[in-house]
DNA sequence: GTCCCGGACT
DNA sequence: AGTCCGGGAC
């Protein structure tokens, strides 16, 4: 067989194609760089039509890094509530903060410098020095991984680090010098909307099938090879959400670690029965407890397989904050994991 | 329900 | 190698 490949003509193929279908995105309409620093924090392990109202709100609330370097961790937790990845916005914070204290509270403008700052790696430096500035460096996230593994027919595990960094320098020898950010937008857009994860790539539309090997030789849809990941550890919680009359109780969890400085509801190990929370909460005086919903939630190491109870009591306790649930929704960061039991006190 | 997707830091 | 989430496709 004879496999055609024109490095030139793909890339003619992916601008022209990025030209007529690049989707109108919020953060594509003045690309500043601190626009486009924010949407690619927001946009790291998380999909696009998930970021766009937290993208909008955070811009709104928080317009310029000086503000972004000054903002409480509660204003910054509750702007990134159900986003995941928490750490993510407190970098942003450090990050601010270094850009008022050694770059004039700007964002330094080349790859080599925004790889030195919080939360800024590899694909982040190159996605925000093309996009931003125009510097010819390549941006490689999962998107990219995927597009060049099916259009070389690179078989190597992609979630090697060594193997990321050898697709970055094959990458560079495919961008044109003066349009590394359509470049990089295109392939990552290609990746997003036509050579997709999780369901046949869709060939019959690609502008670029002509020169992909994959697609050519017929092994685009078993492609990119990625090591089996390893099973996650179950945590068994019993879910106690306390209410003194119209208001409940929540805690704020520790500043490191998973889902660190949001709130939560209480919690004891394991499952437990109405009467061992009973006999738990005693000190509390408990009026009524009643059973809320099973639930599960999982993380990416992790999966919480809960039961839940309300338990009213007429004592309460003096440590974390006791709120109504208007309060909660206006001022807490509860993550998405305790959904079901939030839920559940709007039937209350 | 089950499987899969996606960057940075330690 | 392990720690950090939430959502989409089926």
């Amino acid at each position: 067989m004879n496999i055609q490949h024109d490095k030139e003509q793909l890339t003619k193929q992916l601008l022209d194609w990025y030209k007529q279908n690049a989707r109108v995105l919020p953060w594509r309409e003045k690309a500043t760089p601190y626009r486009v620093w924010v949407s690619e924090i927001m946009l790291q392990q998380t999909r696009v039509e998930a970021v766009k109202p937290y993208f909008e709100r955070f811009i709104a609330t928080i317009p310029d890094i000086p503000t972004l370097a000054n903002t409480e961790d509660e204003v910054l937790a509750k702007l990134w509530e159900g986003l995941g990845y928490y750490r993510r916005v407190y970098n942003m914070k450090k990050c601010a903060q270094v850009c008022v204290e050694k770059h004039g509270g700007k964002l330094p403008n080349t790859y080599a410098e925004l790889l030195e700052l919080p939360g800024i790696g590899a694909y982040t430096a190159g996605a925000i020095a093309s996009i931003a500035f125009g510097e010819c460096v390549a941006a490689v996230d999962g998107n990219v991984l995927r597009v060049f593994s099916r259009v070389l027919v690179l078989e190597e595990d992609i979630l090697k680090e060594s193997v990321k960094r050898q697709y970055a320098k094959i990458v560079q020898m495919y961008i044109p010098k003066h349009e590394s950010s359509a470049f990089n937008q295109a392939l990552m857009e290609l990746g997003a909307t036509i050579c997709v994860p999780n369901a046949a790539p869709r060939c019959n539309i690609c502008p670029i099938a002509d020169n992909c090997k994959g697609y050519q030789c017929g092994k685009a849809h078993y492609l990119p090879n990625k090591a089996a990941k390893k099973t996650r550890r179950i945590e068994k919680k019993t879910i106690c959400v306390l209410r003194y009359k119209d208001k409940f109780h929540v805690r704020q969890r520790a500043s490191q670690g998973l889902l660190a400085g949001l709130y939560e509801f209480d919690w004891l190990e394991g499952y437990q029965s109405k009467k061992a929370v009973s006999e738990y909460y005693k000190m509390y005086v408990v009026k009524n407890i009643r059973k809320l919903p099973d639930a599960k939630h999982v993380f990416s190491h992790i999966e919480w397989h809960m039961k839940g109870y309300l338990v009213e009591v007429e004592m309460p306790c003096e440590e974390g904050v006791w709120c109504t649930l208007e309060e909660l929704k206006a001022s807490y960061a509860i993550p998405t994991a305790y959904k079901a039991y939030k839920d559940a006190l709007e039937k209350e």
